[in-house]
DNA sequence: TTGCATTTACGAAAAGTTTCGTATATCATT
DNA sequence: AATGATATACGAAACTTTTCGTAAATGCAA
């Protein structure tokens, strides 16, 4: 089966990863100054988690020009899931009705999205026979 | 609001609070001999953790006896949605839908729980209006 | 009561994560 | 070529979390 090396990010990484994933490429001042619109964070704190990242295989990287562009090296949805599962299992004992009870509990929801979940439940039904 | 001081639980920490929710007031042995059947923990090591929990307020405990008494002093449901909705923060952007689809997408969830999903979204398509 | 097993307390080492100072390299402008 | 702005590299400090060794207290059994 998919085995991955590649260890599970921390925090700061995920922060990081975000913002790799939402706007692609990025050099090393722009994803600074997008976690800078949250939080302060030096700009060469920001260069070493990137560099860790690209260590780690996190991230890869394009050296060509001086100023290096990063690039998320892990898929959006494959980390979600893997940050998912272990926290069904490390918070919800593996269960996942009640993590989406906790989930949908407190109108996080809107009625489109409902929709959408009820859609793909159908979809789970029919092709489970 | 709710405001709450006690801080958020470690890994570590959050093994020990499913062993106490499970099965309530524990003593540090059993708790560790229910940490061990999962992975190698010393027994000096579970204490200490239990200490810090405790001086964190994550727990109480009773020291009528010898053998001290641990209880989780969080409440387990308040302790999943906090955690939880971290994650959707940190990892899915604040979407639920996004959570909710890959927490059932890999047939994480059984027939019997789809149905209650369901059941759950209906309530909560009647009680919006 | 003496000795053994079990417990808590304490402190600190080990490991992991985050932060940043400083040195050095590179590029553009004068 | 010299200057200034901006980039990477590197190492180490600061902090957090996990682990465990050791000492002291307590209870039990011989």
């Amino acid at each position: 089966m998919t085995e991955d090396k590649r260890s599970k990010p921390t925090e700061s990484e995920l922060e990081i990863l975000q913002i790799l994933w939402e706007h692609g490429p990025s050099s090393v001042r722009f994803v600074n100054e997008q976690l800078n619109r949250k939080r302060e964070v030096g700009y060469t704190t920001t260069l070493k988690l990137m560099q860790i990242m690209f260590e780690k295989g996190l991230a890869r990287r394009n050296t060509d020009h001086r100023s290096h562009i990063y690039e998320a090296n892990v898929e959006e949805g494959e980390t979600q899931k893997r940050l998912l599962d272990e926290l069904m299992d490390a918070a919800f004992r593996g269960s996942a009705l009640k993590l989406v009870v906790q989930a949908l509990g407190n109108g996080n929801a809107s009625r489109e999205e409902l929709d959408e979940i009820k859609a793909l439940i159908r979809k789970l039904e029919s092709d489970e026979s």
